[in-house]
DNA sequence: TTATTATTTTAGATTTGTCTAAAAATATTT
DNA sequence: AAATATTTTTAGACAAATCTAAAATAATAA
């Protein structure tokens, strides 16, 4: 239906858009896609003919409706494949995306649905983002920065902010995933660093660790 | 590492040179390819420049080990693809190929490494092929056409000789399936059609239908 | 408000993979 | 062996997606 290209525009004017809002401008594109902002004009126009965009001269562009679910879609198969590579082939946390986005251009309507059937139906990937339905639809989920704990709290983590490859890592040498019961055991007032326990273990976070850490409140549950 | 059209390319070329030998022609690979002898021509200078094949002007390509090497690694991949749509995600013997045709594409040796494991390291694929491993090793299986067995021989299913889309779903509504015993109940001479029993239930096939049906003896096993 | 800076677009070139049409080489007939 | 047919290659063009360099527009500062 669309060419690769065409679909990582779509996906990343998606992502910015939900971020900042409608508008998206030409250099924001650019740098996320890595090319140069002549390129993305070029391609920009392209979408509006599709009918995929609207694109406004010097103003920026916003999805259409179809644009959206477009996106939607190639959002939900690659969340889709992160739950795959991570609870089927035992792939770690910071691995899964690189190969994810390569897979999320597969064509196929019935793969997906039937790898929707074989994970169960999965409402959120490793990273605590939420799988859209077949129809696009999907709701935010009330998840909160570890930060944002109250000490005594307890959490179940649901997802990163920044997917950082070396952050990843970390979590995974720490043994925090998804689903991992986090306890927050106190707070430092002097660097805002956090001592916490995860499964049986206790440990101390800096801060940057703990605004980067989603949880789910574990009351709410 | 290669671009889509390459890997197609050394694939093709591959399936033509087991089939038919040395020297594939710019024609063959055009029809496989279904594509014209020019962009042929054009594609295995490029490929010979990258050492993958020897060409001369005329006469014929080869494939070089190196490769020899990619087009099996590509094998593997699809072979292993169609394998897991068929166990786990239940697709029917027809509907594999083509999206395995994608699948085989995605660049990650650790992918392919998991995929094989999760799968249990088959050895042939839903079409009876053998399944290369890492190092593009594999040995020709000993399976024979169904038209070549002997009356009351027993077989068991291991592939099929052409993969037509519409002969394919015949084996789907027969119940024919990778792994079907099947006995020979009795041939006719006059128009060579064939009396089987698969599982418990026994029909008439034709000479068609044999000729393109690969069993392995029982006996062997 | 005018000058300066930053952003965005246009124009023209490049790469990859393809095509058509014509030329060259090879194979087949007569 | 010459004529004909087939196969293959070359030459030149094209679409997709990108780039550089220059021009146009918008935003910011003096």
């Amino acid at each position: 239906m669309f060419t690769l290209a065409e679909e990582n525009y779509l996906k990343t004017i998606y992502h910015l858009e939900s971020l900042f809002g409608e508008g998206v401008s030409t250099n924001a594109i650019a740098e996320k896609l890595e090319t140069k902002p002549s390129s993305v004009t070029d391609m920009v126009q392209k979408l509006a003919d599709k009918k995929l965009l609207t694109y406004i001269k010097y103003k920026g562009t916003s999805l259409t409706d179809l644009g959206k679910k477009e996106a939607t879609n190639i959002i939900r198969k690659h969340r889709l494949w992160e739950v795959f590579l991570l609870e089927k082939l035992q792939f770690q946390w910071h691995e899964v995306h690189e190969i994810a986005e390569q897979l999320e251009h597969i064509q196929s309507e019935e793969l997906v649905d039937r790898l929707d059937a074989f994970l169960g139906y999965p409402t959120t990937d490793p990273h605590g983002d939420p799988i859209p339905d077949k129809n696009g639809y999907f709701k935010a989920t009330d998840k909160k920065l570890l930060a944002s704990m109250k000490v005594s709290e307890q959490g179940i983590c649901v997802g990163v902010k920044d997917s950082d490859d070396e952050f990843l890592k970390y979590l995974d040498k720490k043994n925090i995933a998804i689903g991992s019961m986090i306890t927050l055991l106190a707070k430092e007032d002097f660097d805002h660093s956090l001592h916490i326990k995860v499964d049986d273990h206790s440990f101390f976070i800096t801060k940057a660790i703990s605004e980067n850490l989603f949880v789910k409140s574990h009351e709410s549950e």
